[in-house]
This record gives C-alpha cells, structure tokens and sequence, in this order.
DNA sequence: GCCGTTTTCGGCCCGACTGTTTTCAGTCG
C-alpha cells in the first residue's frame, strides 16, 4: 500500500473512534476531509512533511494534522490513535459501518449495553437485552439485525459496470408504468465512480404516491427501506440500494445537482451560497432572510432551479459536468471533456487466437458495426501461457492472418499488434525484430504485481522508454476490490512517457479501470497522449467503453490528447514514427 | 479540526424519513 493510502486510513481510522467517543462532529468531518485530502494526493508525502510548511500548505490540512502526519513519517503511527485505539474497543469500528447504526448508537450500545463488537451486539440482539435502552423498540432492533445480516453477506460497493445498465433499467421500467414523466439516473453514477454504493433515480410525476407505490412493487425487490411522499427506498435482488426521489419539473436542476453530489461538491456550492447571502437546497436558490424555516415551506420564489445551468450561473460559475464534482480543483477552467462518440477505434482486443471468442473476422464485422475505423488485434505474448499467448513463429502468421483480412475490408482498418507482456525486469517478451513488424505495440504487466514500487517504477519507464513501444496497458495491472496491482511513482512514468511519446492506457474493463481518474489526470498534466481501450475478447465488451471514457472525463482527458479520437491519418503518422 | 477583504473566536450545508415519542433524536445522503 503506497504512503498517502495508509495516512489516509489512519485518518479514517481515527476519525471513526473520535466519533465513537462522541468528539465534536465538526471535528470529524475535518479529520474525514484529510482523510480524503490524503488518498487523492498524488505528490511524495515524505516530501512535504519535509519541506517546511509543505503539508500544510495542502488546503484542508491544518496545524495539528500536519503534525500527525509528520509523525506517521517518523516512527509509522499516530499517538493520538493509539491512545484511542486502547479505550475503544476495536470490534465497535465494524458496528459504525452498518448502515441505520450511527456513532451514538454505536455508543450508547457500548457505554450503556456493554457491545465491543458484532457478535456481541448479536448475542444483545437475540437474548432481548437491547429492549431495555431508551428508544430502542422492537422495530429497530428488527431493523438492526436486518442490516447486519445484509451487511454480512453483501460486498460494499458495486462495480459501475453493473449498477449502471441496471440503473438504466430500473429508470425504464419506471417509466414504463406510466407514473412517471421523466427518470434519470444522479449519484456517484453519474459522477462516472468505479464503484458505487447505490443507485439515485430522480423523477418527475403528476401523482407522486402512485409513483413510489410503483417502484416499491417492482419485480426483483428484495426489502422496501423506507417509503415516504417524495422518497422511497429499495434493496434489490442484486444486493443493491436504490433511492428514488420524486420532484416538481421546476426544482429538477436543484434536486440533480444534490442528488448527483459529490456532498462534498454540494457544500462548497453551499457555502458559496452563503456567502452571498443566498441558500441552496435541493429545491433551489433562495435569497437567505435570516428565517431558519425552509425558504420553499415559506412560498418564498426561488432564484434558480430548473436547471443546473441556471444554479451555477447565478452562483458565477459556469455548469461543471458531473465527472468533476468531486471537491477536486473545483474552481479550476473545465476544458471540453471527452465524449463516448469522439472514439473512433479500439487498440487493445483479442481474437481466438489467444483467448478471445471472436475470430479475426469477426472482431472486425462487431468493430464496423460500432462505428469504428479502425480496430488493433493484440493478443497475448508467449509468456501469457494461462491467455494461450502466442511464441514467435504463431504470430508471424498471426499477422499474415491479419493482414489478409484487412485486405479483404474496405469499411475498417485492421492493425496487426500484440499485447506484449512486460516482465518484472522491464524487459520485453518478444525481440526487438519481431516487435519491430508489428503495426502496434502494446506493452502490459501480467505478473509480479506486488513488486516493490521502486521496483515498479523502474519496470515501467523501461517499458514507456522502449523504442518499439506505443501503449503501456493497463499500467498498474489493478482490479478493482480484488487487488491493488503496482503501486509505482506515477509522476516519473508520465515524465518518461511524455518523453517518449508513449501513450498510457485507460483499460475501460470496469474490473480494471486502469489508468485510474487521479492517474489519468496526473498524465493529462504531463501532457501524456491517452489510450482508451477495452481490452475486448467478446463482441459484448466493446460496450466497456463508456467506462472508460468516464473514467477519462474525471480524469479531465480531452480528445486531443486521446490517441483514440486522432484523425485516422494522425494516429498512423503516429504510430510509424 | 479548519478557516478567515467581516472574524484568531465562532462558525461550520440542508432536508426527508423512521421510530420513538407526544416534540424530536438519529441516520442518511
């Protein structure tokens, strides 16, 4: 794990015990802040603890997280925590992430009932001791146990990869029941997140309780949460929440922006409401009169909110597109972000060859039916033996193969290339002269993932460095919640690739979003060109990307720099160079 | 704990829903 990620969960860490010993909440949300602050810093944490005043000069990250900071640098933890750490009995941390139990609960379960830790909390649960505590009734005892047997068998989060065709479903079937006028999708899915906690639906209807009534029936629903006038609840048979909140046609701009966040994004634009004595809710913006009262409750007529477009503008801000609402550079000019339908080509996919499922032929035929004008086939390397890579005699005639089905093409260009594995050492798996027949190279670490990330570091500038190669594939060789891939200094590969003119991926397989946003940012800085990519071994994953192209919107990736959506003419100048 | 062309002290985003109360605390987003 690399320095900033461990920072950032012991900030976390402790901001979770300081709530469980009832600290002021302010206090926790700003512990929380640096924790964030921390994950997404991309610069050498050693170094500004270092430099004097260098941490903090971060924004958000004062006097006294600085020091702590400071000294996790030295000596690898934090005496604050670890004095907490033996107060606090450490099984109640787990309590706190069960959704419907909060830190007072946590806390008055501990203090007043004697729970340390789930299982304790369950025997409490079973044996009827909870009943005794102050408003704690039989329903939400009911509700607790619910949670923690869902919270048992259910990972956190779920990969945008399935939440958002089943968002878009969801969104269908409730318009198919005639309640409703308009639904979309807001949340971290349509901030482009790889992962997601649940779906936000947003509507509009002319009678809202036949509305919620619907979509608390719908097929496949597991649990109705919660079921008011304007908001409902659901978990559904693929273990995923579903929020839908229902709104007039007139307040559809504030209720999108608060309900697409990030909160953290929604507080700034709070704040910079306040300042100019205005109030935003997610039903507009409202002059601020001092009365405490919901201005809207009031018959107060607000001064935006139809639109998004309408908020920012009366806040002197132009629309942020929903990728960049992350609490990130928020005030920072928004260039023209990419979009699905600037990508003209795909240059990472495989054939039967290697272990796709499509033939040559056939990948061509999906790739012409998708718009595209060209398409590179690059399977596996020799060493690839699990992926049946090729040695170098089967791609000699691999490419022959290729070549000859391009010939027979008029509507699409095929370049014959290769996904050449990287070894540990940097070191290229086929020769320099086999590479050199090649129309593209992509260059990819499969192995020796957990290699140190100096190690990594110096693999990886190899390969960017490497005069036959084009792309770097999925440069960390992640997957998402199942392990962290390679953890190098990515400033110094976007210095080499720039260097070299190297492009470096973003894999659009939502498994690997690789380039990852904050990695696809600190390259478009360096001035890095940028592939996206699906890595397609079946006709079906050339839907990844669009994945891939949030992932490269939140990263702030134009399509000048993505070699995907080049004039055809460029790309190729490019690669022969 | 963080921050400051109003403040170095005193603020810190705002509202819906639930379950428990009988006016509201806690949780969530």
């Amino acid at each position: 794990m690399s320095d900033n990620r461990s920072v950032a969960e012991a900030f976390e860490e402790l901001a979770d015990l300081l709530e469980i010993t009832g600290a002021n909440a302010f206090r926790v949300n700003a512990t929380r802040k640096v924790a964030r602050i921390l994950n997404d810093y991309q610069g050498d944490l050693r170094e500004a603890a270092e430099e004097s005043g260098g941490l903090e000069s971060i924004e958000g990250i004062g006097a006294s997280s600085a020091d702590r900071i400071r000294q996790w640098c030295a000596s690898g933890n934090i005496s604050e925590i670890d004095k907490l750490r033996s107060d606090v009995p450490e099984g109640l941390i787990e309590l706190l992430h069960i959704s419907g139990i909060g830190p007072k609960t946590v806390r008055r379960f501990w203090q007043e009932a004697g729970i340390t830790d789930l299982q304790s909390l369950k025997n409490a649960i079973e044996e009827g001791t909870l009943e005794s505590l102050p408003r704690m009734g039989a329903k939400t005892i009911a509700n607790i146990a619910e949670s923690i047997a869902f919270a048992e068998q259910a990972s956190e989060r779920t990969s945008i990869g399935i939440a958002l065709p089943v968002a878009e479903e969801l969104a269908q079937a409730l318009l198919d029941t005639g309640h409703a006028d308009r639904v979309e999708y807001a949340g971290s899915l349509r901030r482009g997140c790889e992962t997601i906690g649940d779906i936000d639906l947003l509507a509009t209807a002319s009678d809202a309780s036949r509305l919620v009534s619907a979509f608390t029936t719908l097929p496949g629903i597991t649990k109705v949460l919660a079921a008011g006038d304007t908001k409902a609840s659901i978990r559904i048979d693929a273990g995923i929440q579903v929020d839908l909140r229902i709104v007039s046609a007139s307040e559809w701009g504030a209720a999108m922006l608060y309900f697409t966040g990030s909160k953290e994004h929604n507080v700034l634009l709070r704040q910079r409401a306040r300042e100019s004595k205005r109030r935003l809710n997610e039903y507009g913006l409202f002059p601020d009169d001092g009365e405490e009262a919901s201005p809207q409750s009031r018959g107060i007529e607000p001064i935006a909110g139809s639109t998004e477009e309408s908020i920012y503008d009366a806040l002197g801000l132009s629309w942020r597109p929903p990728e960049l609402r992350e609490a990130r550079n928020e005030l920072e000019q928004t260039p023209t972000l990419i979009v699905d339908a600037d990508v003209r080509r795909d240059l990472h996919t495989h054939t039967t060859a290697s272990d796709g499922h499509l033939s040559i032929e056939d990948m061509a035929n999906e790739a012409i039916r998708r718009g595209f004008d060209a398409l590179a086939i690059t399977d596996h390397s020799r060493s690839s033996v699990q992926a049946n890579g090729l040695d170098a005699e089967r791609l000699i005639a691999h490419v022959e193969n290729i070549r000859r089905v391009d010939a027979s093409m008029k509507d699409i260009k095929l370049l014959a290339g290769s996904e050449v594995d990287i070894h540990a050492d940097g070191s290229l798996d086929y020769d320099d002269e086999i590479l050199a027949m090649l129309d593209i190279v992509v260059a990819s670490p499969h192995v020796a993932l957990k290699q140190s990330p100096k190690d990594a570091t110096a693999r990886l500038i190899a390969a960017a460095s490497h005069p036959h190669v084009h792309i770097i594939g999925h440069p960390t060789g992640r997957m998402i919640g199942r392990r962290p891939g390679l953890e190098p200094d990515m400033a110094a590969i976007c210095k080499a690739a720039a260097a070299h003119d190297t492009a470096l991926e973003i894999n659009a397989n939502p498994r690997r979003l690789d380039l990852c946003d904050l990695h696809v940012r600190l390259a478009v800085q360096h001035g890095v060109p940028i592939a996206i990519n699906t890595d397609a071994h079946d006709a079906s994953h050339f839907d990844f990307l669009r994945y891939g192209v949030l992932t490269a919107r939140r990263g702030m990736l134009t399509a000048e720099l993505c070699i995907n959506a080049w004039p055809i003419d460029r790309l190729m100048e490019w690669l022969d160079r």
